[in-house]
Parts: structure tokens; C-alpha cells; sequence
DNA sequence: TGTACCATCTGTAGTAACTACAGACTCAAG
DNA sequence: CTTGAGTCTGTAGTTACTACAGATGGTACA
């Protein structure tokens, strides 16, 4: 199996793939002469840290995710550490975006509803935050 | 006004100030000897951008929003244009995030509950996600 | 046999939005 | 007159890729 064919298998762009060999999250991978051949497991893997990544886990915590998938005995409980401690950020992360939600639909509702002399929204971007002195 | 009082009064890092000046999004600033001086309006400014910044606008669209900002004119209808545009982005997050969160729970709730042999989230990230072929 | 063409190779540089130095300089207080 | 804090410029690092340039490799077709 040749890089084109592992992109296709795991939709992991051809240059990510070198990239995560290069940085050591992917084994150096075997040659059939100069291109890169790979096998099954090598579609685990990729697919493994495609599917960590896009819960958002960092090129890091994938690397200790993988370690810990590798260990048989111990596993479970430090997984289950990560990923609620990932939680934790994720919630927070939807916490801090909720809030930029509602503060743009109340700046584009004023702007609908006009009444003031300038932008609203323009007029809140100036506006001092509380936690600023003077 | 220096800019570690600028940094201060607006809780912008000092070399993110330096930065912001650095690509133009600060005008380059007055000085005072070799050290840079600063007025309210560069404070008011440097406020917007953080702001923005906060709200999640990227430096570029904080770019434009300086410029529709100045034109005290047309202003309100493009920069609602741009306000409800990024308020699509951001809603989108949201939901990407809360998919990641509800896909982690479950996994770290079936960690708890035990019952299969191996981890339930190692096992969760190596399963072929449903739109990849084979 | 030639050649066209696609896939792959290595290596480097770019992206966004900062942050973190090193090493030199300025300025005010004691 | 020296000490120390603040500032200066310039460069390099961060994360997770992505995008080339320019050189090979392997194969299909005339």
C-alpha cells in the first residue's frame, strides 16, 4: 500500500501523513524502493489520530493516547484521566463561545433595531471591559 | 503614556503591542526619544482590537472593522454584514464542540460502566469513521 | 523503444496570532 | 555615579498543518 492509497483509506491529506512521520506520531515508515509501503496497521493507527484530532485532543495528548492504547494492563484509567480532563476544556471552550454568541446576536439585533446615532456594535468594541483599570 | 502603562490600561501584552504595530494593525507609533508615546485614542483602538479579538474576529476582519469603524457613513450595514457572517462561524463551532462533548462523555460514562474487555475510548478512536471507504 | 504522465520523493517555507528570548540602550531614583 | 526597571530591535519558537519546487519512479500507450 503506497501513501495515495493510505490517504484515501483514512482521508488523511498525503502531506500530513510525512508530516506526522517526520514529528515521530507515525513510525518511519517501511520502503519499496523509495516510496513509503504500508499495511493494515498503519490504517489503525492514522485513523486513530485522525479521529483523536478532530475530538479536538492536541498532537501531544494523541501521542500519550496512543502510548496508553499500546499498554494493555493499565489502559483504561489514565484514558479515561485524559479524556475527562479534555472535557473539562471542551466545555469551557463551548462555555466561551456561547457567550461571543450572544453578544454578537444582541450587537446585530441593535443594529437592526437602530436608534442610536452610531453602530452598536462598533460602539461596544470601544467600550472599556470591566476588568481594566481607570 | 509608555507602552507598559498602554499595556496596563488595555491588558495587551506589551510585545503583542509591538506585534500589532509591527503588521500595521497599530498605526506606528509617535515617539519620545527612542521610546514609543501613546494617547486615549490608541488606547481606545487597542481596545477595540482586543475586543474583537475576544469576541473571535480574526486580525483581519479586526482590520476591517477599523476601517468600517473610521466611515462614519455606510459603517452599521457592512459591519452588521460582517457581525452576522462571523455569528455563522462561531454557532458552527458550537455545534462541532458539542458533538466532540457528547462523543467524549459517552466514552468516559463507558469507561465507568466497565463491561468490555478492552477500553471502550481506545477502541471508539481506532473504529473506521462512517465516511471513509473499505 | 520512446515518451507522456501521474505518483511519489526531499526539503523548505508559509499560515495565524502571538510569545519569548538576547543583548543593547534609556532614564529616574537614591 | 551607579543601580535597576523599563524599553528598544531583531530573531526564533509555538501548533498543526499546507503548499510549493524540483527531482525521481513506475507504468500505459504508440
Amino acid at each position: 500500500m503506497k501513501i495515495g492509497d493510505l490517504s484515501l483509506q483514512t482521508g488523511c491529506n498525503i502531506e500530513t501523513i510525512r508530516y506526522y512521520e517526520r514529528i515521530g506520531i507515525l513510525p518511519i515508515a517501511a520502503r519499496r524502493g523509495r516510496y513509503r509501503s504500508y499495511g493494515p496497521d498503519d490504517v489503525g493507527r492514522l485513523r486513530f489520530i485522525r479521529r483523536a484530532r478532530e475530538l479536538g485532543f492536541t498532537l501531544d495528548e494523541v501521542r500519550t493516547l496512543l502510548g496508553l492504547a499500546e499498554d494493555i494492563d493499565n489502559s483504561c484509567g489514565d484514558v479515561r484521566i485524559l479524556a475527562a480532563r479534555h472535557l473539562t476544556v471542551v466545555e469551557r471552550k463551548i462555555q466561551d463561545l456561547q457567550r461571543m454568541e450572544r453578544e454578537l446576536r444582541d450587537s446585530v439585533h441593535a443594529c437592526d433595531t437602530g436608534g442610536t446615532a452610531g453602530c452598536p456594535l462598533i460602539d461596544s468594541l470601544y467600550a472599556k471591559p470591566d476588568h481594566l483599570p481607570i
